[in-house]
Order: C-alpha cells, then sequence, then structure tokens
DNA sequence: AGTTGTTGTTATCCACTGATAACTAAGACC
DNA sequence: GGTCTTAGTTATCAGTGGATAACAACAACT
C-alpha cells in the first residue's frame, strides 16, 4: 500500500461518499459503520472519531445529499429556469441514484426525533429553491414534488436509474408516461 | 391477569397490527421483534415462532398494508369509480398512516432482494387495481400514485396525518395546494 | 535531530438482538 | 379424569455493532 494519508476534511468528505453508497443501500439503521469504513478504506473506529457517532454521520450525509440536489438544479436553472428544465436535471439525478435513496430513507426514518427535524429542514430549503429558480406557483411546484417522489421511490425500488430489475408490466405502462425522466 | 389465550389466526393478525405500528416507526432494521411482541403482550420468541423469523413477519406487514389500501379503495371506488374518488380515501389512509409509512419503509428498503420483489410486486398489484377501478389512463394513474407518493412520504415526515409536527411555511405552502387531503 | 500535532490503528467492551430449545399450561375430546 | 393438541413461557446463546481508550506512525516546523 503507497496509499498517502490525506487530510481530515478530505478524508471527510470521502467518508460521506462512502456513506451514500452505504446507507443507500441499507438505511440508517440497516448499515454498519464498519461498511462505511470498508468502502472507504479506513478502520471502524476511526469513522466514529471523525463524526462523533453514527447519527452525526448520517446526518451529515443527508445534508450533502441535500446540497447535491441543489447544486443540480441551481446549474439546471442556469440553462432553462423553469419546472421542465429542472425536471430534465432528474436524469442526472438518476445517474447519481444513491444521493436520491439516502433523502428517501431519512425520509422514511424522520420518526426519530433529530433525524426529523434535519430532513424537514432540508425538504424545506429544496422547496423554497424550487420556487424561487422558477417562479412557478405553489399548485406547479407541488405537481413537480410529487413526480419527483415517485421518481425517487421508482429509483429506491431498482425500477429507474442503473442495475434495474427485469421490467414488468405495470413498470413499462407507468414509465412510458413518465416525465422528467426520458433517458 | 385475565388474559384468555387466542387462537394462532387471532394472534397471527394481532402481531401484524402490532409490527405495523412498530415498523412504522423504526423501519425493518431499526425495529426489535422484542418492540413488536411487547406491543402486543406476548413474549419476543413466541413472535419468531408464529413467523419464523423477522424477515417473513415484515413480509406479512407489508402484505397486510398493501391489503389494506386495496380494501380502501375497493371501498371507495363502490361509491364513486373515479381517480378523485379514491383521492378522497387518502384522508382514510392517513388516519391510519402507519399503513403508508410501512409500505414506504418498505420501498426505501427494497435494496434487499427478497423484499424488494414482494414490494415491487405490492405496487404492482395497487397500479392494476386502480386502473381497473377507475378505467382511468396510464398517465391519470401516474399522476396519481406520484401525489399518493408525497402523501405518504409527507405523512411519513409527520407533515400529514395524527400527531404532525409544528407548521412551517413551506409546509402550508405545500398543503394548501394539495389535493386528496382536504380533512 | 527532536518535538509536536495530526492521521490513523488495534484491542476491547458492553449492550443488544434474533433465534433455538426446553419446558409449562390451557383447552378439547373421549 | 386422563390424554393430546395448541398456545405460550423462561432460559440461554452466539453474533454483532457502536463506541472508548490506548497506542503507533507520518509529517511539519524549528
Amino acid at each position: 500500500m503507497v496509499r498517502t494519508r490525506l487530510t481530515a476534511s478530505e478524508r471527510h468528505a470521502q467518508l460521506v461518499q462512502a456513506a451514500v453508497t452505504a446507507f443507500a443501500q441499507g438505511g440508517y439503521a440497516g448499515t454498519t459503520t464498519d461498511q462505511v469504513a470498508r468502502i472507504a478504506g479506513v478502520s471502524q473506529p476511526y469513522v466514529i472519531r471523525l463524526f462523533g457517532s453514527k447519527q452525526e454521520l448520517f446526518l451529515a450525509t443527508t445534508r450533502h445529499a441535500g446540497d447535491r440536489v441543489q447544486a443540480i438544479w441551481r446549474a439546471a436553472a442556469e440553462k432553462d429556469p423553469t419546472l421542465p428544465g429542472l425536471g430534465a436535471a432528474y436524469k442526472e439525478l438518476l445517474a447519481e441514484r444513491d444521493l436520491l435513496v439516502v433523502l428517501l430513507h431519512g425520509f422514511a426514518a424522520a420518526g426519530d426525533p433529530v433525524l426529523g427535524d434535519a430532513v424537514r429542514a432540508c425538504y424545506g430549503e429544496l422547496f423554497f429553491l424550487v420556487r424561487e429558480l422558477t417562479g412557478a406557483s405553489a399548485e406547479e411546484v407541488r405537481d413537480f414534488f410529487a413526480a419527483g417522489m415517485l421518481i425517487t421511490v421508482l429509483g429506491a425500488m431498482r425500477v429507474l436509474g442503473a442495475d434495474t430489475v427485469p421490467m414488468q408490466p405495470w413498470m413499462t405502462e407507468l414509465l412510458g408516461t413518465l416525465p422528467y425522466s426520458e433517458e
């Protein structure tokens, strides 16, 4: 191993990246800090030392996912600041499907008070960002988010994104009419 | 304790009910079989004996949730076999919010192959049921499910349903225009 | 070179959890 | 009333997972 050492912030970022991958598969409770550590190639106790606790690691991970979605939408709005414009960015989001799935796990885990607060704040930010970028009405934004949630769930179910499951009739019917998701 | 004994099928049903409550809070990995047992007032090993494994218990729970949604939609369709008709039933579904949240946990956990198969099958059934009951087009059904996913996620985030969190501006804006969810 | 701070590891712990086994007790049936 | 089946328990285990502590090694600076 000629692996050179990283600075704390580099390692931090790398671990968040690994955590996105790991948590997307197993969710918060279903993922071990050791799995995250292995992906990043460090020891499990070091992960805890850098983040303080598993919960902090998960919070950092969902925050990162939210920020990444924001960044992608901001970039999309520079070309076309409309809802279909942002919707087109779902192609890129599905390319990083783990981002969406991690967020979904966060939403599902909102029963936990502290995770819930974080996740609701994240969602609120996204809502206002879309309103601000597009100037669309509340109704239109609501439909946009509804479609987004459907895409996210279909991503989590391996119906959309990479390495999808064999197609079933209902999937083709649904996907045939799905906006924002053409490849 | 004058607690009389139940038949196996009664206990089975009661445990599934308890499991809906428990799994809705913590998800699959984040819930212990002992928590389910305590809610039902039995010992933890008995839960395992009746269902074989924790995974089987979770599968039974998601199946039950899916069946319940089907039943509610069928009942709604008898009065008004249209999409808005079924949408009105979301009021009842939100009254049993744990049902929706358990399903969401199932969707999120679809990374697991065996849970994934079950959950996709459940979703496919729901899709065809709605098409059959309403005769709506694929596009309309897609929008219906998109709105349903949004409602489900908002339920999981404690923005809709019972014991909701204090309202935030973005929530009121979103909810103000949300169909199928007026109380 | 020596000293100091930062990056990382190994060893270890303790609580927890799903599962098994062996046992107990309530009904049903004759 | 005895016996057989079904409902349920207690005791226990083996594995795991997050967290702590103590230690090691690389780098930087004078």
